[in-house]
DNA sequence: TGGATGATCGTC
DNA sequence: ACGATCATCCAA
């Protein structure tokens, strides 16, 4: 995956495979996120918005490394970014398929049915074996564990690549919708998932965003996935 | 320094 | 509907 508009990006790394080890996933859900105010795509939901800081460096780094963060102090949310050096943007991975390496994962996370193993951004960097200290990660040149420029962090022990490789999936599969969790923008359609795939995990919007705009009518409600 | 805050998830 | 749990940010 190359640089691109975010929207455009989460288009590039959805149906791809990440693998890692013994384990590939195929990529079925992710979300794309933008830049600060001043910048191409403006995201009052991403976490570039508020510039950058120590956490966020690498989503201003190149394209096509890893950006990891901490979520409710439990969950490893894996993003790759997608902009130039300087920019902020990148693509969050929100649920994948087990395609290899199926008993690793079913050992990182015993109990869970198959088409959940991946299912949600906080077990899919589960499921993979990523965790925080895979920031900056290269996952394009397949050949190394390169940081995408200054080495703010220890770097992981781990050094297994982990590889992105594209595999585009025919428009007509895909579909769109509000993003989850967000409580800025939650509507923008910037989440992207390939239409019927069980690994698609449930829509929940942020009790924190405001109230969907609706369309005139009355009570239809929109529903949506 | 320390209090508040999540791009979540499983269970209640 | 709720609590777990901690890196990070920001106010002071």
């Amino acid at each position: 995956m190359r640089e691109a508009a975010p929207a455009d990006a989460a288009l590039i790394v959805l149906g791809g495979t990440l693998s890692h080890g013994p384990v590939t996933l195929r990529i079925v859900e992710v979300e794309a996120y933008g830049g600060p105010p001043d910048s191409e795509y403006p995201d009052p939901a991403a976490h570039t918005w508020p510039g950058i800081k120590p956490r966020n460096e690498v989503m201003f780094g190149d394209a096509g490394h890893l950006y990891v963060y901490l979520s409710h102090g439990i969950h490893q949310c894996v993003n790759i970014t997608c902009r130039p050096a300087g920019e902020g943007g990148g693509v969050l991975l929100r649920a994948a398929r087990v395609e290899e390496g199926h008993d690793v994962v079913e050992h990182r996370r015993p109990g869970i049915r198959p088409r959940s193993l991946a299912r949600g951004p906080g077990n899919l960097g589960r499921a993979l074996g990523i965790d925080l200290s895979f920031r900056g990660r290269d996952v394009l040149s397949s050949s190394s564990s390169s940081m995408s420029a200054p080495v703010l962090l220890p770097a992981s022990r781990d050094l297994t690549p982990v590889t992105f490789r594209p595999d585009p999936v025919p428009s007509r599969l895909v579909a769109s919708g509000p993003r989850v969790g967000v409580s800025r923008e939650a509507d923008r359609p910037w989440r992207f998932w390939i239409d019927g795939a069980p690994e698609v995990s449930a829509y929940r919007r942020s009790p924190r965003a405001p109230a969907p705009v609706r369309r005139a009518g009355g009570s239809g409600g929109d529903g949506g996935q």
